[in-house]
DNA sequence: CAAGATAGATAGTAATACTATCAAAATAGA
DNA sequence: TCTATTTTGATAGTATTACTATCTATCTTG
């Protein structure tokens, strides 16, 4: 069974919606496997427009820069994954349950299609872990959430901090512990890739042992009572 | 008291050691007002020479580019505060005071002296928490790491480990805890700062509860058993 | 004081990050 | 189906960036 998932942009996100014509869809589904070759850095819209057979001037029409791309990019990773975990943890009674699913997603194990509406997530997630904080770590951040381009992540943070709240109700760290929860998993991952003597995780990507350890950690500040 | 701490670099870090000139050393103490600034991407050595009254060359004669520099300062950053951790737990035999030192010590707070040997700690700081990043996620970070760039960084996460195992001996997560730690501190005060939404903290800058959420987070994994 | 190293000054290049313009092609509406 | 409108292609051009090269002046050091 498939679902095309068909998430609505922000509009402030791109000037012409890439979702709205073939040579916009090219542009993201291209600039996601750009991205993950050469790094962000490296990439130009030039070098798009060469490899999609287009021009430069053709994907300015549709993204103010090559930032603003990689801001799309991260917020439309962050809405599939937070559709994804209401979908999966629709029918679950329990908290603890939930958030063992998230762990997986996150980690984007247990991953059935690997093409999403032909958007290569295995390339997305890989550009999540190596680029998506410099989305938000530039001088126009103020700016940029001033026109919600960070909204995807904030709903999503607020609906993990949700979950967190369901298995211990007053926890007083909710937010911060769900920001936190996705930024060291992926810092995690990708040390384990490129600076593993930064972790306990052998080099064969051991997967499964980051996993133990950020479930550890996860499980063990939520069953800790808070001392003041 | 004053202590120069007068650290080594690692000799790959720069093309002329700017430590040994007064040019090289007003390159380093302006190039970390000008990254604090107008940020990292915006600054540009043309733009570091004009505020130097100096010319662009010369700046090129002692750091191969920009994003060397910034390797520089980060590298002397964590040399800074690894020097710190020893020099401030030295007394002490309680691993617990020790990590509570830590903690106080990655915030910047009871910091005496803003200026060691004429660097901007608090800039600096700053830096650390809005481009550190950047010095590794880029397509070059195996190299730089073959090139023991990042070694004061892996030091720093080192000794912590080694506190985190006097704590607490066979906790098989050492390294990932004191890394994971580090990085939490730093995106947890730059969403307090930018992004609060993310966080739990008020915008009044509440230091001290991002302190008691890091300390929190970090006691609770160490008392935690490990279950398998 | 001479030799060598360092810094200043100027110039130049290739690439980047755009913007502008106009014609061709596709499309949508009547 | 013809026409009006939108979208794309193609070409060109600019300002800035990220360097490299070279030559002269200055400053040290032996």
């Amino acid at each position: 069974m498939e679902y095309s998932v068909h998430v609505r942009m922000n509009e402030r996100l791109f000037l012409r919606d890439p979702e709205g014509s073939d040579l916009g869809r090219r542009i993201v589904r291209q600039g996601i496997l750009l991205f993950d070759e050469i790094g962000f850095e490296d990439a130009t819209f030039r070098k798009l427009a060469d490899r999609m057979g287009t021009k430069e001037a053709s994907i300015y029409r549709y993204f103010e820069n090559k930032h603003r791309l990689l801001v799309y990019l991260v917020a439309w990773y962050w809405q599939w994954l937070d559709f994804q975990l209401v979908f999966r943890t629709n029918n679950l009674a329990d908290p603890h349950e939930k958030l063992e699913r998230l762990l997986h997603l996150l980690l984007l194990t247990d991953l059935e299609n690997p093409l999403t509406d032909d958007i290569d997530l295995r390339a997305l997630h890989n550009i999540v872990i190596c680029e998506a904080s410099k989305a938000y770590l530039t001088r126009h951040v103020t700016e940029d959430n001033r026109q919600q381009l960070f909204k995807p992540y904030k709903d999503l943070v607020g609906r993990i901090a949700g979950i967190i709240l369901e298995l211990r109700p007053g926890y007083p760290y909710a937010r911060s512990r769900a920001s936190s929860l996705i930024e060291t998993i992926h810092h995690q991952a990708f040390f384990m890739e490129n600076l593993p003597s930064l972790t306990d995780f052998g080099q064969p990507k051991d997967q499964s042992k980051l996993l133990a350890f950020v479930r550890h950690l996860l499980f063990s500040s939520l069953a800790m009572p808070i001392l003041d």
